[in-house]
DNA sequence: TTGTACGCGTTATCAC
DNA sequence: GTGATAACGCGTACAA
């Protein structure tokens, strides 16, 4: 009943009658094997109830088969859904993942990343804001970053300058007289700023009354609701008589909006255009489904995956060729239109 | 420049001319060095840019300290929320954990379980729902399970039968008539199924008109929208004039029967009280924010990895004494009263 | 307080 | 096709 030690190829191996030797091909390399023996390797296998373990031959061939990820939170969907689309890789590579919560602690990030490399990780995901990519490519390791700065690392990202453009032009072919964009102050060094700016460049090439209102948001949604609030008073104010068409820099923000327009009116007033961004379940679960910019994280996780899977195969190669660029993947945008934008 | 090989113990053992076991010391029991040699070792650290390697560890004594978690999705905010909690705990706790993700694929699951115990996980923490706890239980290894089936295992669940008395109650303190709840069709040896024996008990003790309403649920949003809409024609038939008290299994659900009130009548109609459960983000969010019996998701999560260390924590001392029975922790739920109730 | 010698379970190298 | 032996990097009796 009781199996005190851990059955190891050495046991196998007295069993058997082979040596260690032929036990591990039995695994690495059956062919090499006759069917035969390896019949009676498998029997043993099957007798002595023998339980791999990974752990004694990563320190034997240094392949760990495992990669970090350093994501945010996942309090936003965005960051849940990239996870398990991250996480269901695992059935096409193979690849392990130790996960991390950075939640904004630059420090505490660094832990985190000391801590996997001494769990000889191949290859790390980073999410997170906090430590600039410079940083990261002194890692010397595999990494691939999602939709933050990436200047000296790889990494994928929505074309988010072909998604600001895209919100713009379905506003303003559906007949608004001034565009809007509802954003927080963002970092140019950041993909995220590629809303506002293909925002602009869509609004000034075209020839549009547009403004662009930044508010700090911050998570708690209370907040949110007053400075949108505010937001919607500026533009009553601004824009009176015409019909408005108001891009929000996330769902959770649009369906906020609406919600305050819902409650002020009863209904969406007929100026007013809304969009918001991610496709997140909100914004078709929302009183009046939300037209969004979707990201397609599918893709975006796959790539991602795919894009480390390959620098960390390259270095397994008896003479590898390090990449001696970053590769950055542009992932395209997916407009849905859905009925705040149908009037 | 280039670093060809890992630094050892061995190398600043002869760097600072001390044996390997003095360095392996400093770093488990350097109380037992002077202050002297600690610092020598510690410069010798720095010089030679030293950096840990626990794998080696784990294969020198057993201990990896990780734990593994199978989790159905995170599509589902409720799973996020816990997995973000669970993660966290490695700065109370310090294990790392393994995550995957389990889409409600029994063969999948083993697959994963045997890749777990492969890399020598110390404990296994179960949200998914398709590997019966007896099975679990033979796998020799502390587990502990949230929400599920748990009649061989250790578990944390939210005391769901008071959530169903709570939401009850509250109807019917605001003044219903008649009080409905709409859920699916689920096992009685799911802790969830104690939120429809809450309900059901508290409106047969009290004499209450009541129905339960299964509709077997998808996650797709435009069906739940139609069985919602069967469920509100039933009502509207059954309790006309009688002010309906409705406790919906999840707030997405109890979000999408609000927009078919809001969207049929304009506002919610004075004849109608929500309850939704979770205190998921869409409760607060929705037009009218939704009364809904909150689950206390970091409490859980805590409580589960806890009870998962003292396991793990207990078979590592010389004479473990293991638990006779499986602990079966109860986290009640908390009322949240929003606008939906308040009439 | 410090050192010696061996074990952890697998893979890699070189033989035959 | 198969085997002997030395790594991999750290922990731990036991000894001094």
């Amino acid at each position: 009943m009781e199996q005190k030690k851990n059955i190891t190829f050495s046991d196998i191996a007295k069993y058997t009658h082979f040596s260690k030797t032929t036990i591990s091909r039995y695994f690495n390399n059956p062919d090499s094997l006759t069917l035969e023996n390896q019949e009676i390797i498998a029997n043993a296998l099957e007798e002595l109830n023998y339980k791999e373990n990974k752990v004694a031959r990563i320190l034997a061939n240094g392949k760990s088969e495992f990669i970090g990820i350093i994501i945010p939170n996942l309090f936003y969907h965005y960051y849940s859904k990239m996870l398990t689309q991250i996480l269901s890789t695992y059935e096409i590579f193979g690849y392990k993942f130790l996960v991390f919560i950075g939640n904004e602690d630059e420090d505490a990030e660094r832990r985190y990343i000391n801590e996997l490399l001494a769990y000889k990780i191949e290859g790390l995901i980073i999410l997170s804001h906090t430590i600039p990519s410079q940083e990261l490519a002194g890692l010397q390791i595999p990494i691939v970053t999602i939709e933050r700065e990436d200047q000296y690392v790889c990494s994928v990202n929505t074309d988010n300058y072909m998604g600001g453009i895209q919100a713009a032009s379905l506003l303003a072919r559906n007949g608004c007289g001034a565009l809007i964009h509802i954003n927080a102050p963002t970092d140019p060094k950041r993909p995220a700023y590629g809303r506002i700016q293909g925002f602009l460049d869509f609004c000034r090439e075209k020839n549009m009354e547009h403004r662009v209102i930044y508010k700090d948001f911050q998570s708690n949604y209370n907040q949110i609701q007053q400075q949108l609030s505010d937001a919607l008073q500026e533009m009553e104010g601004s824009y009176a008589g015409m019909k408005k068409g108001v891009f929000l820099s996330s769902d959770t923000n649009a369906n906020a909006f609406l919600n305050l327009l819902i409650r002020k009116y009863g209904a969406l007033p007929d100026d007013f255009l809304l969009m918001g961004f991610d496709n997140s379940p909100i914004s078709a679960e929302a009183v009046i489904p939300i037209s969004t910019v979707g990201q397609q994280i599918d893709v975006i996780a796959y790539e991602a995956v795919s894009l480390l899977v390959q620098q960390m195969e390259e270095r397994k190669k008896r003479r590898p060729v390090p990449l001696t660029e970053p590769v950055h993947k542009i992932i395209a945008p997916i407009l849905i239109r859905r009925e705040t934008t149908e009037k």
